[in-house]
DNA sequence: AGACAGAATGTCACCGGTTACATAATTAGC
DNA sequence: GCTAATTATGTAACCGGTGACATTCTGTCT
């Protein structure tokens, strides 16, 4: 593998010339310069950025910690961030906690060692010491969906869950709908905590009960839903409107509204968090809540070389995107079609 | 940020001890290697493992070069890679050309630049001069779902496209139906054109002809697949079934079979290659053949393993995962339910 | 006590760009 | 034609671990 040291004796030039001729931004001769580029195509020389990185003190990498990247949410957030750190000589390093603590805090000691420039988070579920320490180190850091505790000054990208949940399960209520059931996620996840809050705010707001055993906490992935929407449908009294966390759930809770023969929207209506493009083909057309994931991702990224370039020190607002609900099918009037 | 040589001053014992103490493999008297975990600890020393690659020569990094991340397809096929590489204490950095020639030469490069250890490809979609140019570099690489043209003596993991093809297309007839059209990705993709080949031999063995304006060929993604099956139901003779390359092919068919009050299987028996998990839940559930996608990345991931401790001298046959058809409910036989 | 294997520890060149600084070559100004 | 101001180019220290090699210390055996 040739290094600049022998483009330079090729080129009869120095390494410094070398640079120069191949980042620009200084002026060399045109005789040189043709010397060096010439001396480079015949060694098939390309820069080693491991040892760029370890000179300049950059690795132009961006940390990405997601629970699951197999997750079409989570991979559209990757995807934004990834095009948008292209644009900028970057490129994502993605990691997937798989929601184990343990894991997490390897693959962030992981984003450490490398010294990537900036990470962002998609995946901590709650107050872990990993998390905490990687915002000590200093590194500028985005949460992404939700933020951890105790971290006040790191910026957020999100949506707003908590009134986006309040739409969907107003217009639940508006259907006539007064027995209300919801699948949640474990309320240590803040999002979880916010879809959560707004189902029992429309709820109240309603003069409704919510009755314990319908809001299901501490679900997640398909399986999660599925034995949450079971342990539902499996009450002496069902309720007729069930409101899903997100889209694992939801299609988790198909699966087992699908084998108890249940109809929906007849017997149950169903709005979820988050859309997905095959929902319109679902039978029956899934009403959902739908978040611009790849906008999320970008906006992560924006705001983490907003932090690189300008510094951290200045107050940062969440950056808050707005959601859609989107009403198909897969909810009815009570005691109606 | 602390250095290692900081961590010996303060140990009082050289770099080499701390190294041994970290890396393990040596002895060190109890005493030091307690100073030094001491002043590890003190110092917050983490290992910069910019300077340990460069030194090293090795970056434990994988680079994937997909399509697109956000393909849940590829998305899983990422993770599969992902779980094998963390295995081998690795991380992958992932990259999407979006299929576009020249943003997937310039990833490429990337990963070259970068010197990641080894290269997982799930997107060349030809013989592009980039793709040789790394293979001749001698980057040790495997191919995912298909193979470039001339590039023989690289690895493959991969499915049987063409038989999982013809049985699908077997089915279909099987089924009676004489007049088939395929919505399929452009020919110069390796799967594509084992897929229309199995949809052609299939039909070929039952005697069948296959009109040239059924087999629409070109089109990729949720748009082409909307935009191909819209030229198949506008044909003056529609076909009575219809295979689709991918699964985003077949949702964008959906979306043009719905817009034309089309019923499948009713008026349009449909199979497409690739599950997903809300295939069963579509109206109809919809009949695929489903590749085990996890499992091809992880697999992707041991062949590039023991290419990284065994060399690549030996000859590695393709490693070819199962498919499976399932059956569901959008094809029925022609002319009845 | 002397010799010696083996364990423990230290030294330092090296990986390959980058960049601050020094020096050399031009050009401009008068 | 001579000095000052530019512009072009080279030198070498530095980033921070690593590992080959050298050295020093133990303890054992004669």
């Amino acid at each position: 593998m040739a290094s600049i040291r022998d483009v330079a004796r090729l080129a009869q030039v120095s390494t410094a010339t070398v640079v120069r001729v191949l980042n620009g931004g200084a002026t060399v001769s045109p005789a040189r310069t043709e010397r060096v580029m010439k001396a480079v195509a015949e060694l098939d020389y390309v820069t080693n950025g491991v040892a760029a990185s370890l000179s300049r003190g950059s690795t132009r990498l961006l940390g990405l910690l997601v629970s699951d990247i197999a997750n079409p949410f989570t991979a559209q957030v990757a995807r934004g961030l990834e095009d948008e750190a292209v644009r900028h000589g970057y490129q994502v390093l993605i990691a997937s906690s798989d929601f184990d603590r343990e894991r997490e805090a390897a693959m962030l000691a992981s984003f450490a060692r490398r010294t990537v420039d900036a990470v962002a988070l998609l995946s901590a579920d709650g107050a872990t010491e990993s998390v905490s320490r990687l915002v000590r180190s200093g590194m500028p850091t985005v949460f992404v969906d939700r933020r951890p505790p105790n971290t006040p000054a790191i910026p957020l990208v999100r949506t707003d869950s908590l009134s986006a949940a309040r739409e969907a399960v107003r217009y639940l209520i508006g259907l006539g709908h007064t027995d209300l059931g919801m699948i949640c996620g474990p309320v240590s996840m803040p999002t979880a905590a916010q879809r959560a809050a707004g189902f029992r705010e429309a709820c109240a707001e309603a003069g409704l009960v919510v009755r314990p055993e319908c809001l299901r906490e501490g679900f997640l992935g398909t399986e999660g839903g599925y034995a949450a929407m079971c342990e539902v449908l499996d009450l002496p009294r069902r309720p007729t409107a069930v409101f899903s966390f997100n889209n694992m759930l939801a299609i988790g809770a198909l699966r087992a509204v699908r084998e108890r023969g249940v109809r929906i929207p007849a017997d149950l209506s169903l709005v979820t968090f988050d859309d997905m493009e095959l929902f319109p083909f679902v039978d029956p057309p899934l009403t959902a809540i739908a978040q611009p994931a790849y906008e999320i991702g970008a906006e992560a990224g924006r705001v983490l070389f907003d932090l690189l370039e300008n510094g951290a020190d200045a107050e940062r607002p969440d950056v808050v995107l707005s959601t859609e609900l989107r009403i198909r099918e897969s909810c009815a009037p009570v005691g109606g079609v």
